[in-house]
DNA sequence: CATTGACGTTGGACCGTTCCAACAGTAAGT
DNA sequence: ACTTACTGTTGGAACGGTCCAACGTCAATG
């Protein structure tokens, strides 16, 4: 089973390995039955070229990397299949790498990347402060286009959802069914999504005349824990300063939240109206029926594969580095009703 | 910015390419003094040694691909965290390779791992046909672990959990608590797991002095939509013939189920009793809260890198290809309770 | 003083492809 | 018969590293 080569095979079917490399290339200059019989050696022993001798000699290794936070987040899932779906029927093929703790960021991921592995990245979601090393990679002749970091994203291509419409749609919904008291379990505030939400909930409380109360806002990180500490505090307020609604800025923690709320005794959506963002498939099966802001994950990877296809196959187009931003819907589900009558 | 090789790197500080090589490996024979002026000189030109180049020099990628056949489901990503966790601190890097679609099985991917671009594989999960692709690479000399494959696995070293007594598990507990007609909704009957856990569930009945009732089990595959037809199905059932216990083999499956008892009016676990299998996340969240069986995934990746690294590292163990099976862990929750009395 | 060994360094063959310039052979055009 | 064009094939120089055998220096050893 020792590892054939092109060398072996130009041997065995009487040619010289340029032909064989032709063969390869599918060059329309070889004579089909030439190609036939290559073909044919190469079938019977089967012989694979190898990815690094041709990635040394192209240039070129005809993969593309794309870099996630973490797994975790049913809708890396989505994303991924929208990339896949545009780029299965290219020459290229998809590696994925995950970072699962910081410190790897900058890294060994980061080593990785510059050597020239991949010819083109796709980065979701990162967090700010590599950003500046992917500017970098991106103006030394490495395309990159970003995922879900629109508000940060510089000069780089990138593609994300309506963060801020999302934000806006859930407060004119609260709002509209009486809501006065919204509070906010923000989640990592450092996030750029998170800031967007946030304005487009802010731009409805001002639209209905109202001023944000940043007493009614929790910064939580991404641990459960502290999402339900933090959501226990807001229910502790006193009743009148007490909130009638709370935004979870991520499903997950909002699952967190009704949780808490059925724990402590409060019902939803009777006494207190929960939203979500992103609805992730859960949303659906949770009980009550998260009201959510969904985001088109898979057009979201769909579109960043396009853009990043299209630098790669030099269709360079001479504008500016193109952000899209693509439309987020609000679903209303059992979990958001009426506000209780003020007392 | 054109890219530097190790060439220019030598040119720079003044020594041959070979010296700048032996610094890059950290061979100690270099003078420290030396060792120092050429690093210094690579940071400032921020060179980074090319990916395919050192590849093909050296025979080996330093990666270890990971194969899954998608991200939709949330243990994948414990998976990973524990194959990450295990190899963040050696040499290599993690890839991950997803499959879309099934076409893409035996085609592209298998193109890329054949190549020689990972040094290694962990494949999660895989359906039974290509293993014996699988099989031709291991003997070819590409070391292969197998994760959550354990029936199926044959020659290949394979880590799993304990489907057979996770079943048996579960059989008990719902025959513990006096029901007697306990319906299946399998999934996939091909895969190597549910036949497990479907014999595991066998074993309790019989253990029991009951016979398995073939018309109490329901192929689903994955779709929603199907697990909720043949759950109402089984609702329909003359009463005498009606299960008073729901088994999904998935936790995803158990929760459709629990959506359509609820919508159908069926009280759970006051007339039904329904358990699930996986214990991912969402299942402590769901009302009401899952009874299921917990596998320990971050603990199958890492075993599975851990056989893995040492195989790579020539810590060729003399002994059989491993296949390691651990535990399985019932966790009862509000989902199951005493069958309704008989009348 | 000649020999040995250790230490750092180096030239160059090699890894398995691609790709270009050159080539032979045949067909068509004048 | 003589160029021209075209078709299919080929040798060999890249690509950017690794690694081995060889080399010069210098200190220690017999």
């Amino acid at each position: 089973m020792a590892k054939l080569t092109i060398r072996d095979i130009a041997r065995l079917s009487g040619l010289s390995k340029s032909t064989v490399s032709l063969v390869l290339n599918n060059s329309p200059k070889v004579d089909p039955e030439t190609r036939r019989r290559v073909i044919a050696v190469m079938r019977e022993h089967n012989y694979v070229p190898s990815f690094a001798a041709t990635a040394l000699a192209k240039g070129n290794t005809g993969l593309i990397g794309m870099i996630v936070p973490g797994l975790t987040w049913r809708f890396m899932a989505d994303i991924n299949y929208g990339v896949a779906k545009v780029v299965e029927d290219t020459k290229y093929e998809i590696v994925l790498f995950t970072s699962t703790n910081e410190r790897d960021y900058g890294g060994a991921i980061d080593r990785v990347m510059s050597s020239g592995l991949c010819a083109g990245l796709i980065v979701v979601n990162h967090d700010k402060q590599p950003l500046d090393r992917l500017v970098d990679l991106h103006r030394g002749g490495l395309p990159v286009v970003l995922i879900d970091t629109l508000g940060a994203a510089g000069e780089l291509p990138a593609v994300g959802a309506d963060n801020h419409t999302g934000g806006l749609l859930i407060g004119r919904h609260l709002l509209g069914l009486g809501h006065r008291r919204i509070a906010s379990i923000l989640g990592p505030v450092g996030h750029p999504y998170v800031q967007e939400r946030r304005r487009g909930l802010w731009d409805a409380l001002r639209e209905a005349g109202l001023e944000p109360d940043p007493g009614l806002e929790a910064e939580t990180g991404f641990e459960e824990a502290l999402v339900r500490r933090r959501t226990r505090e807001l229910l502790d307020l006193p009743a009148d300063r007490r909130p009638t609604a709370l935004f979870a800025y991520h499903d997950s923690a909002a699952f967190a939240v009704l949780d808490e709320l059925l724990q402590a005794g409060v019902r939803v959506p009777e006494d207190v109206s929960v939203v979500g963002f992103n609805d992730i498939d859960a949303a659906a099966h949770v009980r009550p029926p998260l009201t959510t802001v969904r985001q088109p994950f898979a057009d979201m990877g769909r579109r960043a594969a396009g853009i990043l296809l299209s630098v790669l196959d030099g269709v360079e187009s001479d504008e500016e580095p193109r952000q899209i931003v693509l439309d987020t819907e609000l679903i209303v589900r059992e979990s958001t009703a009426p506000a209780p009558a003020d007392r």
